[in-house]
DNA sequence: TCCGCCAATGTAAACGTTTCAAACCTTCAT
DNA sequence: ATGAAGGTTTGAAACGTTTACATTGGCGGA
């Protein structure tokens, strides 16, 4: 008699069949309005919580959603599944958040943990979309999903993206129009994060297209705040760099910091430029937003 | 023949029982290893995987927290969750997230609907951790759960948080000590957030024992991005404001834009400081740990 | 009066697990 | 030979829902 009540419970105290108790919570305007009253009366009642993992058990689909991002500390990833949150509650989904850590294990550890919750679908951003398992076990097992923030080559996956090359040409350009000849990128290591590979493309092009040929390029991994070190024999060594393009917002904020450790100020005496568009950002950056739904 | 395997499909498969084979599963040292094998090899074969929802159905616990934050936008949340989410899947747990957006009323709403998901605990930073009806229903369903930033004033609620008075306290004080005299807070409306008004009563209680009367406070939205209006009166009025406290470090970068908006610089002109610590800040400000665990 | 119909309700069988008690060997001591 | 012991395995009953199907009863028309 303690623990928790039961549908049967409900039914019990309203005189009535748990088929009917059903039929109150999933269809109320098939019941008369008589008997709808008595029940919910008797659920106030009886405090009454349908137990929702008996109707997963029972139903083929979950109303449910797996999310995987690399992490949270990142405010772009941080927005999205904000964005996701709020517009699967709104549908009355449940969200199963996951992070990965940019590590391709854990990547697939979370999508397997998630496959086992019989999610309904799945956003992931992934270290690295292409020649991926992760998205090869989604394809065989037909479940539908959709990637945020890769741009995978095959066409037939949904995605959802800037153009990453894009996005670090036109900016990496922006630099050069205003005077930048010697510039460096700081990107994240390119096995955790296509997004890296991709931004650096579109800086090499950018620069190509200026015939600038000095392609300086820093790899470190995403949660290296400390970019003082990296950084120093570019900025005081004979290069001189003046100009640094990052391949996200949160590196572009730790080379900011770094770049006054070494006694320059930004931006007088180098610029920085990140991608992403989250809050500060000095420079105009393409912006994403974030209202997406799975199948 | 197309739908998912099941345990008894892996059962038939190894010629053994659905209970032997949920035994290789949970307690693997409990049947000898040939048995082992074959089972496991069946499950390879048919691509097993197990269905958590009718585990869950049919334990008494779930294996399952729930996390209610505000909103994800704020990146001091932001990384709490990212250490709960951690922490819970280093142990083996699914983390069901919910945004309340400092709304009372969708609190309520994600609370109920994780109880539906029988949760085994729950995690969560309440708008007013006082007098709270969520509380109560958590008090009330005997569900163990932990509040995070809020300092509820009954102390049996476990509660994990820095001292929010102590830290505007502090922070006020330490402009003043740098000569500043005439103070202004910026701070979320006190009935979204119960840290706001407890880091204004510290703000207060320096300003008092300071001996300085003049008290200026402003109210913002949290998702108010754009402090440029609400400060202009005190930054370039009679009051001449150079210090002010931020009860968030969200609005404390807001509210440097807003001072360079009207033409003044930071820190030369005007002081400004934050409450949370999260990467940016320039004045020391309490740090907070994010290692939690529910019972 | 009888028939059929319809709306309202009830019955019972799933869904995929876990788990307790019972059954089944082997082996071994008596 | 017989039975006890003990390690493996199995049968079957839950867990709390949903839902196809059966049942009931009332009512109008023939």
């Amino acid at each position: 008699m303690s623990s928790k009540p039961t549908m049967r419970d409900v039914a019990r105290k309203s005189g009535l069949s748990i088929a009917t108790v059903s039929r109150v919570i999933n269809f109320p305007d098939q019941v008369p309005a008589e008997t709808a009253k008595v029940v919910t009366a008797a659920m106030a009642y009886l405090n009454y919580r349908p137990n929702i993992n008996g109707r997963r058990l029972k139903m083929t689909h979950t109303r449910t959603v797996g999310v995987v991002v690399p992490t949270l500390a990142n405010p772009v990833f941080a927005t999205a599944v904000q964005g996701i949150e709020q517009d699967a509650n709104a549908k009355g989904l449940t969200v199963l958040l996951t992070s990965s850590n940019y590590d391709p294990e854990r990547e697939m550890g979370a999508v397997s943990a998630l496959l086992n919750n019989r999610v309904d679908g799945l956003i992931l951003t992934l270290a690295n979309a292409d020649n991926n398992p992760v998205v090869d076990l989604l394809l065989a097992e037909k479940i539908p999903f959709v990637l945020l923030f890769n741009q995978p080559s095959r066409a037939d996956i949904a995605a959802i993206s800037v153009d990453n090359a894009q996005s670090a040409y036109d900016i990496t350009t922006a630099m050069i129009a205003k005077g930048h000849r010697s510039l460096a990128m700081v990107a994240g290591h390119f096995e955790s994060s296509d997004r890296s590979r991709q931004r650096y493309d579109g800086f090499c092009r950018a620069l190509d297209d200026a015939g600038i040929p000095q392609k300086n390029l820093v790899q470190v991994r995403f949660d290296e705040a400390d970019l003082v070190g990296p950084l120093g024999a570019l900025l005081c060594g004979p290069e001189k760099v003046t100009g640094v393009v990052c391949s996200t917002d949160m590196l572009a904020i730790a080379a900011m910091n770094a770049c006054r450790a070494h006694g320059l100020s930004v931006p007088e005496d180098v610029s920085v430029g990140g991608i992403d568009g989250i809050s500060v950002g000095g420079l105009i950056t393409p912006k994403l937003c974030s209202a997406v739904q799975p199948t």
